[in-house]
DNA sequence: GTGAAAGCGCTAACAA
DNA sequence: TTGTTAGCGCTTTCAC
């Protein structure tokens, strides 16, 4: 099996040329005559012959290789953003070198990227330390957390306006005159939830309320699913919950719905964040803050790509706007 | 910004050692001495050098890589799927290199797959024409096609045994006394479609049944809400519907809720086929014919490597077994 | 426009 | 064990 490898050189051989004349035909703006590139061609058809990458990666300094990581698949907004992201990438000639992170050692993970060569680095819902950060920073390669940000990071990121959101949501559940607004937390160090989390208090603010009860679902379900009980254990139970993504908030439905037999929304609003696709179907129908998917990838690969060639090197944070999408899991205002 | 990449000559240079020692340092069973190794990974570290692995692949042969392409994320069986793969790749010492396949040339992403050397392809919900999987065994590359599987393809394949789960589902829906027993089928021409089917028909033989109707759902949930609503608008309606996918499944069981105000499975049982997550999901509590996610990620790897290594260079197709989950969205057998 | 030649950073014989 | 020497397959000057 494994027939030696077609290289250039055994193409020149068909084709009688030199060898340069191959790689000039298979170079996007070479200088190659008409005639020499079909003879190449033809050899090259005839021999099945591909450009070995690697080789032109080592000698060309580019890889074409993006590196991603990401830490879990399970809720829908991170597929959805690897497809997107991924495709993206591949329409403008780059393609996806992927890696789940290993909870305990995310730094080895981003040294095997680098060792691949890649040109730029998309970190979702992964950390990177500071000190790799910088090396990535050192060598030209471009970090891109996306939809986290980390101050004291000298990475580039890319979210939407979580504040925002968080203020919005605030705001509708009080003028929807719920008298008993709660909040369960994702992660509490993420800055997704931080940035949520206060901006949801100054929603309420502004309004004159304040939260009723709070609990921490860490952004899994089974802690969401027991934050909820929590809740609604309490002698005064929430008439309203903001769950702070919408992996969450569906586990916290059912909870509502199928432990508690309460209606949503007569008993209880609920509202998410994230706007995955399981919040538009029927069963759910889930009130939620649109993350604006399109225009976060957009962001991030033109960053990737402005500071891969070098165009711009200083570090940007790019905040797109969120939006309040109102359903039918929560009473509406007046 | 980006300094000169570090090469193993600046190490050699300032450990005062030859580049072939920093080699041999950072090859796994090569042979250093204690000493000579301590001062290179010292020199070595001082200086950030990680070998870079396009240069090593070059050389070596083995670019530890390996491409996965997969035509869509939205249903949640891929996700999970990219995820295990991944992570068992990684544990395994290889690396994925991710691509969306474009529908209309998936061709092309495979040239480019093996023009960076991958070293074994992993195809999920996705094409490979019989040429280029040809010429991906030449070339000693293994292809797994996962989840589906081509009798005339020289391809490996992965898949569960789906005309048993089919059968399965015909048996119980019979058992549990319905009468008009449907079907929406996914995208046709593919041999998970076939399979289930075929195998849903001889379940219901067995019992002396037959299919009450039948319509297709393509695998999207528009076109299996669409399948759903045309079902329902016979005279005489299903009283179960078996469907192809639990990703369609959730969209047939909103239309069968939400716009035809009927009770699942009070007048209608549903059944979906593969237990992605959200079929345990309260709201959906779907009955589904789980497919071995982990079985076939097993297999998966295990074929790949073997045939990598060479140590076998036959085709294989692994067929894992199927299983019933019956859940609340069905009537049970007396 | 074309070929010869020099290397990209590394591994793998080969002697020493 | 170590250094020296060839390349891996390719791009890119450099003369012609």
């Amino acid at each position: 099996m494994a027939k030696p490898t077609v290289t250039s050189a055994d193409v020149a051989r068909l084709a009688r040329v030199s060898q340069s004349a191959v790689s000039r035909t298979f170079t996007a703006g070479a200088s190659v005559s008409q005639e020499t590139r079909l003879r190449v061609t033809k050899a090259a058809d005839e021999l099945g012959y591909r450009p070995n990458a690697l080789a032109r990666s080592l000698i060309s300094g580019k890889s074409g290789i993006i590196g991603v990581l990401v830490a879990y698949l399970d809720n829908q907004f991170y597929p959805v953003v690897i497809e997107k992201l991924s495709r993206s990438l591949q329409s403008k000639g780059y393609r996806v070198l992927l890696f789940m992170s290993d909870p305990g050692d995310q730094d080895a993970v981003v040294q095997d990227m680098l060792q691949y060569q890649v040109e730029g680095v998309v970190m979702a819902s992964a950390h990177l330390s500071s000190h790799l950060a910088q090396r990535c920073m050192d060598n030209g390669i471009p970090v891109v957390l996306f939809n986290r940000y980390v101050i004291s990071s000298p990475s580039n990121s890319v979210t939407s306006d979580n504040v925002e959101g968080g203020r919005l949501i605030g705001n509708f559940l009080v003028d929807g005159g719920h008298e008993r607004i709660s909040f369960i937390a994702g992660y509490e160090d993420s800055s997704t939830n931080r940035d949520r989390e206060a901006g949801f208090y100054k929603g309420l603010a502004e309004r004159g309320a304040v939260c009723h009860s709070r609990s921490v679902g860490a952004y899994t379900q089974e802690a969401a699913a027991a934050a909820a009980r929590v809740l609604f254990a309490a002698p005064e139970k929430p008439d309203a919950i903001f769950v702070a993504n919408d992996h969450m908030a569906f586990a916290v439905m059912d909870v509502i719905r199928n432990e508690l037999h309460l209606n949503i929304p007569g008993d209880v609003s609920v509202v998410g964040y994230d706007d995955v696709p399981q919040a538009s179907w029927g069963a759910y129908d889930l009130t939620t803050v649109e993350q604006p998917g399109e225009a976060m990838i957009d962001a991030t690969v033109e960053i990737l790509i402005d500071q891969i060639d070098g165009t711009s090197a200083k570090r940007r944070a790019a905040v797109l706007p969120a939006r309040l999408i109102v359903r039918g899991s929560s009473k509406l205002p007046k």
